[in-house]
DNA sequence: ACCATCAATTGAACCGGTTCACACCCGCCT
DNA sequence: AGGCGGGTGTGAACCGGTTCAATTGATGGT
């Protein structure tokens, strides 16, 4: 592609003897008549005008850019994370992506920092939702978070989890299984505080007779085969496990295999979050699944539609369909440990 | 952060007792005596200054994106993204993903979209690096290809995986063990003529005096579960199989086990990449591991500083280094099927 | 025939930097 | 003393759009 100079909208409208002003118009259809615009909307699709992006964004002061923050460790978010910067590509916008590694102080510096930059928005799946930083954004910069509805930061646009019907599920089909002390793998996650999830579990294993022990665990593979194997090693050990995160949940697997457990017969292995993987490990994971593109696109388009007529309220829930498999089955031995 | 309107050059300028241009200079090193710098530059910082990039950005005609665009199914393409777009962020560019899935046609087409937008680089994980339509971006933006040695575009900035080296060492490997007749599972590239790294393969077994049955998977694990059934139920069954790609390893896993073949026993499996999780799974996946974070950094910079001091000549090796863990072993039965 | 109304269109300012070409001052060389 | 050169600093143009306030012109009601 040598030479040919990228067209200007003053080339535009010299071609249809116009002002720029009224070309400006007719291109997005702000003004002038329906013959107009559809014979300037011809002419720049001739000479294959297209807006400088820059430009307009000086002018009409949004950027294009929009930022994607949060804990981006584990696989799913990974992967959620490139389909964000996907679905934005679609709207013609760009994105900037940045891991803060599950620290809430990260976190706050990222935010800080992108008061410098110019972003017009921010989707976040949030270390700490609770935290006051979140506030320090630039007014017009709209914040879309991702995340457990237990923990949302209450008046803002976002894309819940309804963790509490997860959690309530896996408990159940636990229960209804046998089993009667369970153990929770939770993310770590420093310092929200509460820990609602946790104490949802807790509260809802009471109601079923259950007795959840809660532990928690980084969301890498590796980590959570650490803190598996702690929990297992301890005395009561849970004849199951509850992970929420499938990477934890495949460390939960390394653990078991290495203390010499059998799965499901001396433990069952729960996930959370249906990755690629989790029907092809061996036995098959029993998990949560997400339609990860509807959460995608709920989240940009509560970004590029603030509060318009497509969301109710700001606020979109999506629940988590349990997929059995194979990980999952009654406990040999209900109370105590085999070996 | 309400109100506190941003600061202007003008702002500091002002503050400064100087015009516009020399306060642009000064922040910039480029003219002006030391002290004056120094004043500005406090003034600045003090004045909680930071300039705006939309601004510099339309009068510097650069947009300060860049475009990551390729083949991103995989799971180590992905995370190798979300690596690529932090490392951007660290020097103050965002990053626009396009996943093309495979298809050349779709390479183009984004390649295309991208002339509209203005992007100042691309790198790239190319599908068909050797494609006409890579010419077709304008002259300016700088490209950086991230892919195969074998296959790369010649006169370009790159970065360069030593597959030679790979396959090499992975077919000896194979031949040591005993291996006689291995089958090489490689990602479908629709349209790269010649296949180099297949027939690289094909001549380097010959000369091993091993049988090496190309066949190309896709590589989201179950449509290498497929692939691999497919190479494994055919006569003259390969007692190793070699998968360029982790993820397709996996399907091969799956597919063993479908079958009833004990992995290394009946089947060794060679993987690709390293994943996280290939140790985790049963037998560990013997693989070949990347510097990620080297590779992502040295496109990074071939990008920010063009030919410079830093690179050679515009192109960076990378060498994978073999890990052996537990998923080949010597063949059973060297020559014929166990069952 | 006359004024109010409204749509189409326009010139100019503006967004916030960068960069060009020129003015200026001071010291140094011949 | 006159001239030259290098380092500082400046006004103005520019990047390529958006948007405001004002102008023009046609329509319509009385």
């Amino acid at each position: 592609m040598t030479g040919a100079q990228r067209k200007t909208l003053q080339d535009i409208a010299d071609a249809a003897g116009l002002s720029k002003a009224a070309t400006s118009y007719a291109l997005r259809g702000l003004r002038g008549s329906e013959a107009t615009q559809a014979r300037v909307r011809a002419l720049a699709e001739e000479l294959g005008y297209s807006a400088d992006p820059i430009a307009r964004a000086l002018a009409s002061g949004r950027s294009g850019n929009v930022a994607i923050v949060g804990s981006l460790r584990d696989l799913w978010r990974q992967g959620l994370a490139v389909m964000l910067s996907e679905a934005l590509r679609a709207q013609d916008l760009s994105s900037i992506i940045a891991d803060v590694d599950g620290s809430p102080q990260r976190e706050e510096e990222v935010l800080r920092s992108l008061a410098a930059q110019r972003v017009d928005g921010v989707i976040a799946l949030p270390v700490d939702p609770s935290a006051s930083y979140w506030a320090d954004v630039p007014d017009q910069t709209l914040i879309v978070s991702i995340g457990d509805a237990l923990t949302a930061r209450p008046a803002s646009e976002s894309v819940l989890f309804d963790n509490e019907y997860g959690v309530g599920t896996a408990l159940q089909h636990l229960a209804d299984l046998g089993h009667r002390t369970v153990g929770l793998l939770a993310p770590t996650l420093p310092t929200t505080p509460g820990r609602p999830a946790e104490l949802l579990a807790q509260s809802l294993g009471d109601s079923m007779g259950l007795t959840v022990t809660v532990s928690s665990s980084p969301s890498s593979v590796h980590g959570a085969a650490h803190a598996a194997a702690h929990l297992l090693e301890g005395k009561d050990r849970p004849t199951a496990l509850f992970c929420l995160g499938d990477s934890i949940a495949f460390g939960a697997y390394r653990a078991a295999r290495d203390l010499g457990l059998s799965v499901p017969g001396d433990l069952s292995i729960l996930g959370f979050d249906d990755s690629e993987l989790a029907s092809l490990v061996n036995p098959e994971l029993t998990t949560f699944g997400w339609d990860e593109q509807a959460i995608v696109d709920a989240a940009v388009s509560a970004l590029t539609s603030p509060d318009g007529t497509g969301t109710a309220s700001g606020q979109v829930m999506f629940r988590p369909v349990f997929i059995a498999r194979a990980s999952t089955a009654r406990p040999l031995t209900p109370s105590a440990p085999t070996r």
